[in-house]
DNA sequence: TTGTAGGCGTTATCAT
DNA sequence: ATGATAACGCCTACAA
C-alpha cells in the first residue's frame, strides 16, 4: 500500500506487456486461459486497482456522474428543512448508477458557493445532476455549456435547454383537494406554501388553485400562509392564519414537515384534527405514519427522482444529439385520518407518468 | 458542450503556453495580471473546465474519496432498515469532504456484491470510508492492502490493521439502564438486540450486561428477543417475548425502529406505555419524538461519524505513515416518556469522547 | 495470441 | 514572468 503499483509492474511481473493486461483487466479477448491467469495472479499479489484517472484520461470518460444538492442545514434558523427528500434521491442516483457501472460523487451547494462548487465537480464527472434549489439558473445555464446536466424538481427556465425530471406536483394538489371536497364536502380550504422561490411549491400552489377553480370555489391568488417547508415554519404559518380568521375547515400544507407543525398547533389551540380541522400534507415521509392522527398525503417518488435522472444524464453522455427529455413523474394520494377518513386507508393513483420530448 | 476543450485551445486563445493556463487555474503566482485576465476569459469562452482525470494522472491525488455503505431495501423482507442512519453519515462525509476540497463518492454494497464494487471504486479514489456490515472483514483487508482505509461503527479486526471511527455504543446503553435503575427502580428488564452480526447490536448488548451486573441484577449471556433493526422485526420480537412470559417492567431496544415497533405491540396487548411497562430506543430518528409516548433514547452522532471519518481518511491519504487512529465518539442519554418520566423532558451526556491510539 | 508505440490533458522541472 | 518538455498510467490501433 506504500505506493500504488501500476501496469507496467503487473506486465513485467507476469511476463507479458502491457497491452495484454489491459486486455485482460478490460474483459476482453484475445488471450489465453493461461495468460489471463497469471495477469490475474500478478494483480492480486501487487494489489493492483487500474488508474481510474488514467483510464478516464485514455477514454475520455470517467465513469462518474455527479450529484449536486443544497443543503439548508444552519442557514440562519437552527430549524432544519427535512433532510429526507434529498437524501432519497441521492439513494435513487446512486443505485441507477451503480447499476449503469458508473459511480456517483455528491456535494452539497451551502448559501451561494454553488457555481464554484459546480465548477469544481464538473471536471471530474461526465454529467451532471442539478437539484432544484442548488443553482441558479444562470449557473445551470452556464454548467450546461461544459458538460450535460440534468435538473430534477426544476423544470429548465426559457433560457435553458437541459433534460429535466420532476414529478406532477400540481396533478398531486388537485387530487387531494378533489378528495377533500368530493368525500368530505369541504369548502372553506387554505393553502400552506413553502419557499417562495421554490419552484415544487409553486407548482403545488398552482394544483390547489386549479382545484378550486374545478370546484367552482372562489380562487386566490397568492398562498393563506407559509412556513419555508419546515416544522416550526408551518407552526408558525398556521398560528398566525389562526389569529385573523375563523379556523378552515381544511388546511392544505406544500410539504408534511409543515403539516406537522400545523397539528402541534392546532392541538395547542384545542382544535380536533380531523373533527374540527382537516390537514394534508405533500411527500409521503415515514412520519406521517407515526404522528397521530395519521396524515392524509400525497406520496411522490423520491427515489425513481433521482434514479430517472440518472439514466438520463447517462443516456445523454452516451447521446449528446438526442433530443431533450422532460420526464415528469406520477404522484399518488395517500389517504390516512387527518382528512376525516376512517382507519382502513386506501391509495389511489392520481396521475399517470408521462414523457414529454 | 459538443466537445471538451481542452488547455492547448485555452493556451493558444489567450496566446501563452499551457504551462501558464495551468498556473493561472491553479492560482498560484507567477504571472502578471494581464496574463491572467487574459487566460480567464480564454477559458471562460471556451467553457473550460480542466480535466479531472488528466490532474489525477498528472497528482497521483483523484482528490475523490469513497463512501461503502450497506443498502438492505429489497432484501427478501418487504420491511425496511431505516435508511436514516446511513444517510446522516453520508452527509457528515459529503460535508467534510467538500470542506477539504475533495469531492465524495458513494456506492451501496447489495447483497455479496460488496469485494467487486469495493474495487471498482477503488481506482477512483484516493482512498475508502468502509461502514459496518457494508464488507466482509477479509474484504476489509484486502481492499486495505491496496489504498487508505478507514471503517465506520466497526472496530477493525484483530487482522486489519485501518483506522475506525465508531460510537460508544456500550455507554450509551449503560446510560439508558443506569437511568431506569436509578431513577425508576426497575429491576425486570430484557433486551431486543439487532442482526446477530452488527457489532454495533452487540457492544449495545454488551453494555446493557455491564449495567445489570453494575446493579447487581441477575445476567443473561444472550438478548431476550431480536429484531434485525426493522420495525416490524422489533414488532415480531416483543410479540413473541410476550407470549412466553408476563411483561417485564422495561423493553430496552437496540434502536429505535425496533422501540416504535414495540410500543405498537404493547398497544394492541393494551399494555399501557410507561404505566405498565417502558421502552427504550437508540440513535434518535426525527420518529422518536412524532411518536405517542415520546421515544426515552441515546443520541448518537451520525453525521459526526462521516465527518470524523472523512478527516481521519484525508489524514491518512496526506499521510500514509502516521499512527493508526481509532475514534469513538460520545453518545447521549435522552429522556423523554416512553421511559416513565414526565413531561420537561432533559439531556444528559454520558460519556466523554475519546481518542485512542 | 501478443507486442510496440502514440495519445489522452495536466502538472512540474528546467530553462530562459 | 513565461515556455519547452518530460512524466503520469492506461488504452488502442497497428504490427507481427
Amino acid at each position: 500500500m506504500a505506493v500504488r503499483a501500476t501496469i507496467y509492474e503487473v506486465a513485467r511481473r507476469s511476463g507479458v506487456s502491457t497491452a495484454t493486461v489491459s486486455r485482460v483487466m478490460r474483459n476482453g479477448t484475445g488471450f489465453s486461459d493461461a495468460t489471463r491467469v497469471r495477469v490475474l495472479d500478478a494483480a492480486r499479489e501487487l494489489g493492483w486497482v487500474p488508474s481510474g484517472s488514467a483510464r478516464g484520461l485514455a477514454n475520455r470518460r470517467a465513469g462518474i456522474v455527479g450529484l449536486l444538492f443544497p443543503d439548508f442545514s444552519g442557514t440562519g434558523d437552527a430549524e432544519q428543512e427535512s433532510p429526507l427528500y434529498v437524501d432519497q434521491v441521492i439513494r435513487g442516483a446512486e443505485r441507477a448508477a451503480t447499476s449503469a457501472g458508473d459511480a456517483v460523487l455528491i456535494a452539497a451547494t451551502r448559501g451561494s458557493s454553488g457555481r464554484e462548487l459546480a465548477l469544481s465537480l464538473a471536471g471530474k464527472v461526465d454529467g451532471l445532476v442539478v437539484m432544484a434549489r442548488s443553482l441558479t439558473q444562470a449557473d445551470v445555464a452556464s454548467i450546461a455549456r461544459s458538460l450535460p446536466v440534468v435538473v430534477v424538481a426544476n423544470r429548465a427556465g426559457r433560457g435553458v435547454d437541459v433534460d429535466s425530471v420532476g414529478v406532477d406536483n400540481r396533478g398531486g394538489v388537485r387530487a387531494v383537494v378533489e378528495h377533500l371536497v368530493g368525500e368530505h364536502g369541504y369548502e372553506d380550504m387554505v393553502f400552506v406554501s413553502g419557499p417562495a422561490r421554490s419552484p415544487d411549491s409553486m407548482e403545488r400552489f398552482a394544483g390547489f388553485r386549479d382545484a378550486l377553480r374545478a370546484a367552482g370555489l372562489p380562487e386566490r391568488k397568492s398562498p393563506d400562509a407559509s412556513g419555508a417547508f419546515t416544522e416550526a415554519g408551518g407552526a408558525r404559518g398556521v398560528q398566525a392564519l389562526l389569529a385573523g380568521r375563523r379556523p378552515p375547515q381544511a388546511i392544505i400544507c406544500g410539504n408534511d414537515e409543515m403539516a406537522i407543525g400545523a397539528l402541534g398547533v392546532l392541538n395547542a389551540a384545542k382544535l380536533k384534527v380531523p373533527g374540527d380541522v382537516a390537514v394534508t400534507g405533500f411527500d409521503d415521509i415515514a412520519a406521517t405514519r407515526h404522528i397521530r392522527p395519521q396524515l392524509t398525503t400525497v406520496r411522490q417518488p423520491m427515489r425513481d427522482l433521482g434514479e430517472q435522472a440518472v439514466r438520463a444524464l447517462l443516456a445523454r453522455v452516451d447521446d449528446p444529439d438526442r433530443e431533450r427529455h422532460d420526464i415528469v413523474l406520477a404522484t399518488q394520494l395517500v389517504v390516512r385520518r387527518s382528512c376525516g377518513c376512517r382507519p382502513r386507508a386506501s391509495s389511489v393513483p392520481n396521475t399517470q407518468g408521462r414523457t414529454a420530448a
